[in-house]
RNA sequence: GCCGGUGUGGUGGAAUGGUAGACACGGCGGACUUAAAAUCCUCUGAUGCUUGCGUCGUGCCGGUUCGAGUCCGGCCACCGGCACCA
């Protein structure tokens, strides 16, 4: 019999299609429920990537295994559907991104299917479905509600070429993405999140789930967590300033201060600053350079002394000077730092640059070279009055408690986390349902007018003064105050991409409901996510920011959980052949579809898996998927040499037994490369054996969640289907005896003094004395031992013994 | 600079401190064929000789251990992320 996978997938699929197999059914308390997540895709018009597959696969393996175990399971798909290269596509080619975004999901979809996951795809969701992005603009305005969004002055990225604010992800090397101009900050008002007030409870709660290491690891320093403790400096013109810093034993080092050209007080201090001329310009210079500039290409300390401004050493008595420098940043702890060049490498570099005096109050390095910085803290303190002779570890607290009691300062923790910048001057994004009132100022939205459609416009290219395109449209703009009734206008910036991602696996639990984002019954019964997969790019910004939204619909009694995700892994990437990244200009693109029509899906499938460790990267090789195909081949002729026999045969028993053992454990480890090599020696097994028909049963079951379209093909020729009645991929996922995947002997390792000499063949379990007198009865080791003494014998069970002559 | 990760045959990759290289690609040889493809079977880390055995071998240098790819200390290289966060 031919394996032909095209007819063969054809077919299935469009079974699949009718009786939907995968359908998760909301409720259902006689089995336990199982929520499986792959992040959704972003419809691009390149179509499905072969990166794609790769989580995609290994989920649907899990959750159809999850089916075969007896649960109920939600493995569901939808689209990310807004975002700028839909945009941009639609610009370029004068079509609008609605009708963009359709055709594009319609291509992903049926190659989705083409693969022949066991998605819902009955729950499918798009975000830019106005029934959806209600909810999107729904949860918004309760955070608005609650005080977390709100409107600030920020600097944003400015194309100078394209006249357009860019996102964060488009500004690649301080240069715009798409034309390579330079891009510079420009002061915007724009709508803000507040994330930062979750950010403590964003780090606890990582204990409470089960991510991957790395993934904690970077979230952890993503939010950046210090503890420290803030110092107030009384100023000579009868002020004060206060600074934070983590190294408080180092108050006595302090020789200087340093505020952040940014900070609103060189405003307030303008006129007892008399060089302020020379001030305002380095703040204008400053505010003029891009991050680029400011930062990575310019590590060189400028700065200047603000004349007639002095701040008092608390601890010294010493009168300090006072200077701006743009490598003291507005966002971080208070925009002004204390100088202690002897012990900050940056400080120093300021300090050698401006001649000021540096002083060393940690012993232990030579700080006419470079900033003693110790490694660990047992470094001793010196020139620093009562801190004197304590260790950096002693010295830290007592300061600490110093400034406490001395009324001067507190403890303080501060985060490198920052509010989440969350408006977009673009049109493909969810309207921001909020509309500015003479009067009343920011009214929201009444909730019973959402959901907020984009409008029609004739053009979505951004505007040359940076605004929204949906500011052109005054009959939208121009509105009435929901509070008052007066004139008002529109909020015309719409929501970032990261908006409709941040909760969709809640929409997936009841996806059409009209009253609610999700019925209580279905949050309840579907939360939390069982098992999420996603890429690591997105640890710190979609992982990060879906988690805080569903604290938020936490607090507000929205969702029953505090966190989404109980678990989350993460695959490795998939590169063009020699290790490369696949891009269109290297030529190393691999495009699914030709895999499938060349291959089929389930080759593809079983390949992608086959490749390589789930994590790591690993590099595509068109040559090396003919080994998987062959595999499958090879599967599909044992129909042919199979015996009658229905049951496992006696000489396939042990292999068959530890394949199911393997394989059921592999699967729930991720370790699908494992999995099918050891289907692989299963099936060579039965090459060299001989098999029976209940030997490729089992098969069959093994390997139906890696290649359903050829697994059920067979179970249908073979009969299996119409005596049980059922598909394979619905019958129970089947079980091994661990008493049947014991060998009846083994072949142990013989060691003399450590080195591999021979091996000798044993009954299973046998007792070490049994073991020695074999190893010392083998022919080679025998001539080894000649007219020497055995002093000791190691044996491992069943595996080795190593014997200790001299 | 900081935080992760990785380094194993010609190639992709396997190995709870216990026979390194499972499984696969590629290659050699054989069977089948007029022939080729496909398929099936054998062999395939390097090296030496007497073909049975020896020696070497998991980025480098040390250490712990009866035994180290695996653990510890110190390096090197590459990949990813963050980066003037006081």
């Amino acid at each position: 019999m031919k394996y032909d996978f095209t007819a063969i997938e054809k077919k299935w699929q469009a079974i699949w299609e009718e009786t939907k197999p995968y359908a998760a059914v909301t409720g259902d308390t006689t089995r336990p429920k199982f929520y499986g997540l792959i992040e959704f895709p972003y419809p691009s018009g390149q179509g499905l990537h072969v990166g794609h597959p790769r989580p995609f696969t290994a989920l649907d393996i899990v959750t159809r295994k999850k089916r075969m175990e007896g649960y109920n399971v939600l493995f569901p798909i939808g689209f990310d559907a807004f975002g700028l290269p839909t945009e941009n596509y639609a610009i370029k080619n004068h079509i609008h991104p609605a009708i963009v975004t359709k055709n594009n999901i319609a291509n992903f979809t049926s190659q989705l299917k083409m693969l022949g996951y066991g998605f819902d795809w009955d729950r499918c969701v798009d975000t830019t479905d106005p029934k959806y992005y209600k909810w999107t603009q729904w949860i918004f305005l309760q955070m608005y509600k609650h005080g977390l969004a709100y409107k600030a002055t920020m600097p944003v990225n400015w194309c100078t070429s394209c006249k357009c604010v860019l996102a964060n992800e488009e500004v690649v090397d301080g240069v715009c993405e798409r034309c390579g101009s330079e891009v510079v900050r420009k002061e915007k008002s724009q709508w803000m999140l507040r994330i930062t007030k979750y950010a403590q409870r964003l780090i606890d709660d990582l204990d409470d789930v089960d991510y991957i290491e790395r993934v904690k690891i970077q979230q952890r320093n993503w939010i950046g967590r210090s503890t420290g403790a803030e110092v107030t400096f009384k100023t000579n013109i009868g002020g004060e300033v206060t600074v934070y810093t983590t190294r408080a034993d180092t108050l006595f080092g302090t020789t200087y201060m340093v505020i952040s050209p940014e900070h609103p007080m060189l405003n307030e201090w303008k006129d007892k600053i008399k060089n302020w001329d020379e001030v305002e310009a380095y703040q204008k210079e400053a505010a003029r350079k891009s991050d680029f500039e400011r930062g990575e290409l310019n590590k060189d300390k400028t700065g200047v002394r603000l004349d007639g401004i002095e701040v008092e050493n608390p601890v010294t008595h010493k009168m300090l000077p006072m200077f701006v420098s743009d490598y003291v940043l507005m966002g971080y702890g208070t925009g002004i730092v204390m100088g202690v060049p002897g012990h900050d490498q940056r400080d120093w570099e300021f300090a050698t640059k401006f001649g000021l005096p540096i002083v060393e109050v940690v012993a232990g390095g030579d700080i006419t070279k470079e900033a003693f910085v110790a490694k660990d803290d047992s470094a001793v303190m010196v020139n620093s009055g009562f801190l004197n002779g304590m260790t950096v570890k002693e010295a830290i607290p007592a300061m600490k408690k110093y400034v406490v009691e001395q009324g001067i300062g507190k403890e303080k923790v501060n985060y490198k986390l920052r509010d989440w910048v969350f408006s977009r001057q673009r049109y493909w994004g969810e309207p921001i349902p909020l509309v500015n009132c003479e009067k009343c100022g920011w009214v929201p939205l009444p909730e019973d007018q959402l959901p907020l459609v984009l409008p029609q416009v004739d053009s979505y290219e951004p505007t040359d003064d940076g605004e929204s395109p949906l500011s052109k449209m005054t009959d939208w703009v121009n509105t009435t105050c929901p509070c008052c009734g007066g004139p008002a206008k529109r909020e015309t910036d719409t929501m970032p991409q990261w908006a409709g991602s941040s909760w969709y696996f809640l929409r997936y639990m009841d996806p059409h409901n009209d009253k609610e984002l999700a019925s209580k019954e279905a949050l309840e019964y579907w939360s939390p996510v069982d098992w999420y997969n996603g890429g690591m790019e997105h640890t710190t910004l979609h992982l990060l920011y879906s988690r805080f939204w569903h604290k938020f619909l936490y607090d507000i009694g929205v969702v029953p959980t505090k966190e989404p995700y109980a678990k989350r892994t993460s695959h490795g990437m998939i590169l063009g052949e020699g290790g490369e990244k696949m891009s269109k200009s290297r030529g190393n693109v691999v495009n699914p579809n030709d895999i499938v029509a060349q291959y089929g899906a389930d080759t593809m499938r079983l390949h992608i898996m086959f490749i390589g460790d789930f994590e790591k990267a690993v590099s595509w090789s068109n040559e090396a998927v003919k080994g998987s195909k062959r595999f499958l081949d090879r599967c599909f002729n044992l129909q042919d040499m199979a015996t009658d026999d229905e049951n496992i045969s006696a000489k396939n028993e042990s292999i068959v037994h530890k394949t199911i053992k393997k394989v059921t454990q592999d699967i729930d480890e991720l370790k699908m490369n494992t999995a099918i090599a050891s289907m692989m020696t299963m099936v060579n097994e039965f090459y060299a054996n001989g098999c029976s028909k209940g030997d490729v049963r089992a098969l069959c079951l093994l390997l139906s969640p890696f290649a359903p379209h050829m697994v059920e093909e067979m179970w249908e020729n073979m009969g299996f289907a119409a005596k049980e009645g059922k598909m394979a991929m619905q019958m129970p996922w089947p079980e091994y005896d661990e008493a049947k995947t014991v060998d009846a002997t083994r072949e142990m390792a013989v060691q003399v003094n450590g080195k591999l000499k021979s091996t000798i063949t044993v009954p299973s379990d046998s007792e070490d004395s049994v073991v020695i007198d074999a190893a010392c009865a083998d022919e080679k080791v025998k001539r080894l031992m000649e007219g020497k003494q055995l002093v000791k014998t190691i044996v491992v069970k069943n595996k080795l013994i190593n014997l200790i002559i001299k």
